[in-house]
DNA sequence: CAGGGTACTTACCAGATGGTCAGGATAAGT
DNA sequence: ACTTATCCTGACCATCTGGTAAGTACCCTG
């Protein structure tokens, strides 16, 4: 399965950190990386056989475990890659200028775009979020540090009256479900028999930021 | 792992169709759909092993091959059973005496409450929402009905002015969406190491009534 | 052209998995 | 006492699983 490929690596070659000797292999390498993303965003990790994804690929197993040595360093490698995708989109924001309200919509948006350009990229967060998962403290190594910084953000604009004094983490852990769960929600479309169109993904966009702007704006 | 046995079955017993002999492996064959349940629910359906589940019961593999004949055989029993549960919780609704918003309040409260009972049924909800996953079309059979009733329903009061007019079906979908998505919140705020509270769920609930408040009330 | 690293493959394996088959135990019916 | 049906089990198996070991082909560099 093909899975539409959507445009990627505009910044991610430039954010991974061994940045990998760039030969031949490094194309392969990214290929498997891409159908590993696929198949554990929808078939999920334990629904997904070395074999198969090889065999999708046209290539031998080994050369599988060649790449990334174990099954679960072929998680743990997706995971990094993901989760260098996520954390460059919201850097980008968290870098910028906006402030205020201003900063936490385009935070939300900068999600949602990553979301609707790589819609499996919100599956593998699902199924890496699980608590039996093998990946989950690599996720959260990954992207605690991202947390820790919005929440941290989050409470000096409290303190200073900005925000609504809340739970920032609460409030951070319910925007990432409702992200999250935007994997649930297409699929359940397709079920449906529906094919999930622009506007049902800004629905849930424009829901979450209600209920951001209900939690956070200090003003009612 | 015993994982709070909650108390279940109040109407299921009349409402499952063969109603079993009764006799003295009924008891075993409900043991086993609990522990089935659970494990479908937290570490999916390719990550529990036969074998495993049994161990965890004290039985042998064998046995449960014999109620269910193959593993999807399994899968299947534990959709049907959960979704004669949920459809138990609506029909009294549906069928009770509550209108207009009154019952979409009442719908709602209703699956909320079903979902803090029993927190392993929105796993499996999700787990099988998957569109690989081999229990997909059945537990669209067991829902399907309902959820073409209550958007029938959806579309009279639409038709009466009083819901306003939207895609019922987009509705009930991102409802159903938001519920199955607890699941996730859920193991996300264990994963940051905070207990699910009332609270959490209490603000999804609220958060989901809102949107559909919004959605269908016939004033603004 | 010798040597070494990179990319990939064939051959192979130990363990786990779902599933089959032939029973054994117990209780109920005749 | 004989049968029958229900419930459960031990022995066994084909297949698939992730993973290892040992190559092969192809660069590049000295």
């Amino acid at each position: 399965m093909p899975e539409a490929t959507t445009i990627r690596g505009t910044v991610r070659d430039t954010v991974r950190g061994v940045a990998r000797s760039s030969g031949r292999g490094a194309e392969t390498r990214e290929r498997i990386l891409d159908a590993a993303l696929s198949s554990f965003g929808t078939i999920g990790y334990d629904g997904t056989s070395l074999d198969d994804l090889a065999n999708g690929l046209g290539i031998r197993k080994q050369t599988i475990l060649y790449h990334f040595v174990s099954k679960r360093g072929l998680l743990g490698a997706v995971v990094d890659r993901s989760a260098a995708d996520l954390n460059a989109a919201l850097l980008e924001v968290l870098d910028g200028e906006a402030t205020d309200w201003e900063r936490v919509e385009a935070l939300v948006r900068s999600v949602f775009r990553v979301a609707l350009e790589q819609p499996l990229l919100m599956g593998l967060l699902r199924e890496v979020s699980r608590p039996g998962s093998p990946a989950a403290p690599r996720l959260k190594g990954a992207m605690g540090p991202l947390m820790d910084r919005a929440q941290a953000w989050m409470e000096r604009e409290m303190d200073a009256g900005r925000m609504r004094r809340t739970d920032a983490q609460l409030v951070l852990i319910s925007a990432y479900s409702t992200v999250v769960g935007l994997a649930t929600e297409i699929e359940v479309l397709r079920a449906a028999g529906l094919e999930p169109t622009m506007r049902t993904v800004a629905t849930r966009r424009r829901e979450l930021l209600r209920f951001l702007r209900a939690s956070l704006d200090p003003q009612r």
